[in-house]
DNA sequence: TTGACATTTTGATCATAGTTCAATAGCTTG
DNA sequence: CAAGCTATTGAACTATGATCAAAATGTCAA
């Protein structure tokens, strides 16, 4: 049965183009403000027209979301890889998540993006829903294993918006270096989590 | 000297006509995404020529930047606010401010695009800094009222990402209602609060 | 009041953005 | 090889923020 395959290899084909316009726009990312990215810009680099990147993505806003995804499942894949002989330390994953944000500020300014901005379709929402809530797993195991066994689900919520709001309150910090702000921004993350770990057994 | 009173008064004429245009701006925030508002939409809303919004503002994003000043200045004042008698409450400061993000999305959207997004002139961002500390301040007194004396500065910061947090990750939450979210993110703020005031203390 | 000068307002105009789509090029298959 | 299908192309369309010469309005000494 030739046709079959036929049919997966065209598709696998059209993921590897695919492919060739993300990484274009990745590369885009890393070297200016995702906002200020233009489809002409991803277009030319990744040697492709204007028309070909519409053939892959709706619109630029699916295709900023597949880029997002992609990040999203690195960073979840960093997460789980934590010290995976011992049990994951709560420290060490505020570090790893804080780290990661620092690395990849258009993750972070993609997330607030989608999160705050709205206008996606019911596929795209679904997609972002589905990996936040990965990384809030992540997140809970990680409060899981450190003991918290109270309002868990609530806590691990508290916890991964706690995480998220140091960045948004110190990504621009008056007169600083971007590492003073990686240093600041991980001892919060520390004090975070220190916090958690010595207050969670007595909530409500 | 009639001179200076009449250069007062034409910088108070001024600033009234820059407050119409404040104004029409504010109107639209509150109808729809800041994003999605357009310079002709001000423009039609305040009654002036596209010129005219260009004439008071030297583009857009400064137009914005006043806009999300002004709504700082009002959450301020309502932190400050807060119980005039008894000393401020930890919990009740951040309901306030929890409750003023919930009704003020686009005040949120703003301080997000403001932090995160960058080319601001010089000018614009010594506002926008000031503005931020000015809110942490009123967060670091919360805390001093509830007795932290240790590190304070740095709870403050942490406090203060962790309330700014609870938004970007729960803003859009799955299938849930308005009301719901509200319920949620306040929920969220309580234990934030309680945790900050239970472990603060035995902090290093 | 008048006329000359200064200030403010106006909106057509420009550059650039995302998006569309008819024409073209390239493959596949009978 | 030819017919038909699919993918690619980029000029063209709409909408945006921003500009600026011309017009309107305001100011004030003579």
């Amino acid at each position: 049965m030739p046709e079959i395959r036929l049919a997966d290899l065209k598709q696998m084909e059209r993921n590897t183009r695919r492919h060739i316009i993300l990484d274009a726009a990745l590369t885009l990312f890393a070297e200016k403000d995702f906002k200020s990215v233009t489809v002409r810009e991803i277009a030319r680099q990744a040697g492709v027209s204007i028309g070909t990147i519409y053939n892959y993505y709706p619109n630029l806003t699916e295709l900023f979301l597949d880029v997002f995804l992609t990040s999203a499942e690195e960073i979840t894949r960093l997460l789980n890889l934590t010290d995976p002989k011992s049990p994951p330390d709560l420290e060490k994953v505020c570090e790893v998540y804080i780290t990661y944000l620092n690395d990849n500020m258009t993750f972070y300014q993609m997330m607030s993006h989608f999160m705050l901005g709205g206008d996606l379709s019911a596929d795209a929402t679904r997609k972002l829903d589905d990996i936040m809530k990965a990384l809030m797993d992540r997140i809970e195991a990680a409060l899981a294993a450190a003991g918290i066994r109270e309002n868990l689900r609530l806590t691990a919520h508290a916890l991964f918006s706690a995480l998220n709001g140091i960045m948004i309150s110190y990504a621009r910090y008056p007169g600083k270096s971007d590492d003073d702000i990686r240093r600041h921004t991980l001892r919060l993350a520390k004090i975070i989590a220190r916090v958690f770990k010595t207050a969670s057994p007595s909530l409500v």
